[in-house]
Formats: structure tokens, sequence, C-alpha cells
DNA sequence: ACCTGAACACCGTTCAAGT
DNA sequence: ACCTGAACACCGTTCAAGT
């Protein structure tokens, strides 16, 4: 029954920040729920305001429009991707292992998070709006370079700009999440497991 | 079985049919023209009422709700991919060729019909609400699968489910596709063509 | 400086009423 | 049988007004 009297106003700061001062990040964070519950069709500012405790025009002191909300909602997700990705570097250093493992842990994160891949790729964003959402992308992608470089000097993979050889891998990784998310592969009688056709895929195209 | 005893003149029927009796046809031509002019992100159902001349509540006499007309809009979507990869196989009798042939079709497709290629795969659609969508889906998947299966006939492609093989090569055509149709691509740096790009990958994937 | 309240123009959807 | 008109509950966005 501590009664806050005496608490430093570091904490009393905090709090009343919350209402006038971080209602960016509160209705960030609010977006943030909202895409993982509803996905990005039940993504509303209005309703993101609700959850934030704030009337339906507040949100635009902070963001130029809804599709700003949701590009720094998509943001977050590439900082996660990246973080999911960096994490399966860092368990794999086997190099002969480590584009393959990381394949997988980038369509293993899509379809685990498939509302926030969708808001990341889908039609409602407007990445050349956000240069957050840019710079962000770019980030997750660099993992994916990172390891093609480290890969050619290792000799496993055949040297030459490692883009030539992302461009590919990429396409096919987010091929395999989208058709995974959307049930389009079973719904086409394709009934291998995700991980499965990832890994084989994978392999067919590195080496 | 009891049949009409009088046959009206096709063209007058044709003709009275368009606002009364054929509107269901209406409202998908006024879907198609709107979603190639303003892509998902302006499809309205009360837009598609008014370029059909009609009420708002019209089209509820014909579809159950704003995504079955989109489902409608996507499956015509399907058909004309499908013509499209069905012309590829014809202009290539070449059996060494035209899976590669094929793969740059579709490709091909996508990027100059981009607002229909998202309504067909974007999160707006549920496809299982609607088999219509599926069964063009299923049978443009189906040109894929029946090169891959003379392929395999040829000894071009190695022996076996023709799903196993039609599997990394769809997702690796969808990956391409809609990160070219994002500009995701070009925003992480990869400035190759599309059209040399999924000719290297595809050879890379399948040889 | 930051937020509210009220307003505007638009949606998707329903339903009694018209023809 | 098929369509309209009006209504309802919801949006995104703007802006004068409050604190």
């Amino acid at each position: 029954m501590a009664r806050p009297r005496t608490i430093p106003d570091d904490e009393k700061a905090q709090r009343a920040k919350y209402h006038h001062g971080d209602l960016k990040r509160a209705l960030t964070d609010a977006a943030l729920q909202l895409v993982q519950e509803k996905g990005p069709r039940g993504f509303t500012l209005r309703e993101v305001a609700r959850r934030a405790g704030v009337s339906a025009a507040a949100p635009y002191r902070h963001f130029a429009d809804k599709s700003q909300l949701l590009a720094a909602a998509a943001a977050q997700g590439f900082v996660q991707l990246h973080e999911a990705l960096d994490a399966t570097v860092a368990a794999n250093p086997d190099l002969s292992e480590q584009a393959v493992a990381m394949g997988k842990a980038y369509v293993q994160w899509a379809v685990s998070h498939p509302d926030y891949y969708q808001v990341m790729f889908g039609s409602e964003l407007d990445k050349t709006e956000s240069p957050e959402v840019l710079t962000a992308g770019a980030r997750a992608f660099d993992d994916l370079l990172d390891t093609i470089k480290r890969c050619q000097q290792a000799g496993l993979l055949p040297a030459g700009d490692p883009h030539a050889t992302a461009g590919p891998i990429w396409s096919l990784l987010h091929g395999i999440s989208m058709l995974t998310i959307g049930s389009d592969l079973t719904h086409v009688g394709i009934r291998e497991e995700t991980e499965a056709l990832t890994e084989r895929s994978l392999r067919q195209l590195l080496f």
C-alpha cells in the first residue's frame, strides 16, 4: 500500500507524458496491437485512438494520416523481423548452413506473424511516403546480404555482387511466405510442409 | 421442366436485361474497370453501383457483400492470366524453353496488371468464401503443372509429383511479381530488370 | 502546444416500400 | 422478382474552440 505520494517526479512525468507528450508512442503501441488482433482489414484510425484513450482527431497531431500510422506499425514489424534474423545468424555460426537457416527463419517469422507481414508488404502501405519503413526494411534485408557476403568469402557461394544472389533468394522466400499465409499452395494441391518446401527450394536455388 | 412459351427477341432481351436481369454482369464489368483504374484501395461498392447506374442497395440482390463482388473481379483476373499462359505455351512449342517462357509470361502479366494481381492475392479477398476464385486460380495453376509434366516426360525435368516442382517455381514467380509491383527490390538496391531476374533465377532453380 | 467536439463527405449494409 | 429510398452505424479528415 505504498502511496505514490513520495514517488519521484520521474514516474509522474511518465504518467503525465503518456497522454500529453508521448501520445505518439501510445498510438503506435495501440496500432501494433490492433494489427495483430484484427489484421490489415480491421485496422482503423478511430479504433487506435479509442484504445489510446484519445479523441479521433488527436492522432493528426502526430501522424499525417492513417497510412502514416500504419507505416509506423509496419516499421516495427521490420525491426522484429530483423531481430529474428539476427538471432538466427548468431545461433548458426556454421556458414555452410547459415543461409538456409536464415531463409527458414524468415519464412517462419512471416507465417507466424501473418497480419504483420501482410501490413508490411500489403497494398495499403505506400512505402515511398515513409522513409521509416524503407530504412527498417533495408536493415532486415542487410541481414540477408551480410550472410551472402560471408558465404561468398568462404567460397560457399559464387563471388560477385551479393545483390545478384539476394534477388532470387528474397523473391523465393517472399513468395513462399505470401502463398503460405494466403493458403494458396494448399488450395492448388501442394501439401508439402512450409519448412520442408523452404529448405528444399532454397538448396536447389543455392547449390 | 417447364420452358417459357415465348422466346423473346435476342437483342431486345439483351438490352432490356442490362438493367433488370443482367445487372450481375453489369456490376462485374464495372468492378473490373474500377479495379484497373483505382486499384484495390479505391474499390468501393457504392462506386461500382454508381457506374452500373443503379442504387447502392441493388448489388445485394446479386452479391452477398462487397468481398463477393471483388471475388468476381479476381476470378476474371485469373481467367486472363490463364489465357496469357495458354498463349505462351502455344507460342513456345519447344519444350526446352517452355517452362522459362511461361515463367516470364507469368511475371510479365503480373507486373503489367498490378492492381489486378494485388486484388487476386491481396488480403481483402477471402478465397475460402469464393469457389469461383479457387477454380479460376486452379485453372491458371494447371497451365504450370501441365508444362512441368510435359518437361518431365521429355526428360527435361526429374520425374515425380509435378507439384513438388511447381511449389518452388510458383513461389519464386509470385515473389518476383509481388516485390516488383511493390518496388521493394529497387528499394533495397536490386536494380536488375525484372525479366532478366526472372529468367536467371528460374534457370538456376530448374537446371 | 496539444487535444476535444462537432461537422463533413463518404462507406457497407439492411429493410420497408415501390414497380 | 428486382430495384429504390431512407436509415443506421461506422469511417477518415478538418477545424474552430478549449486548456
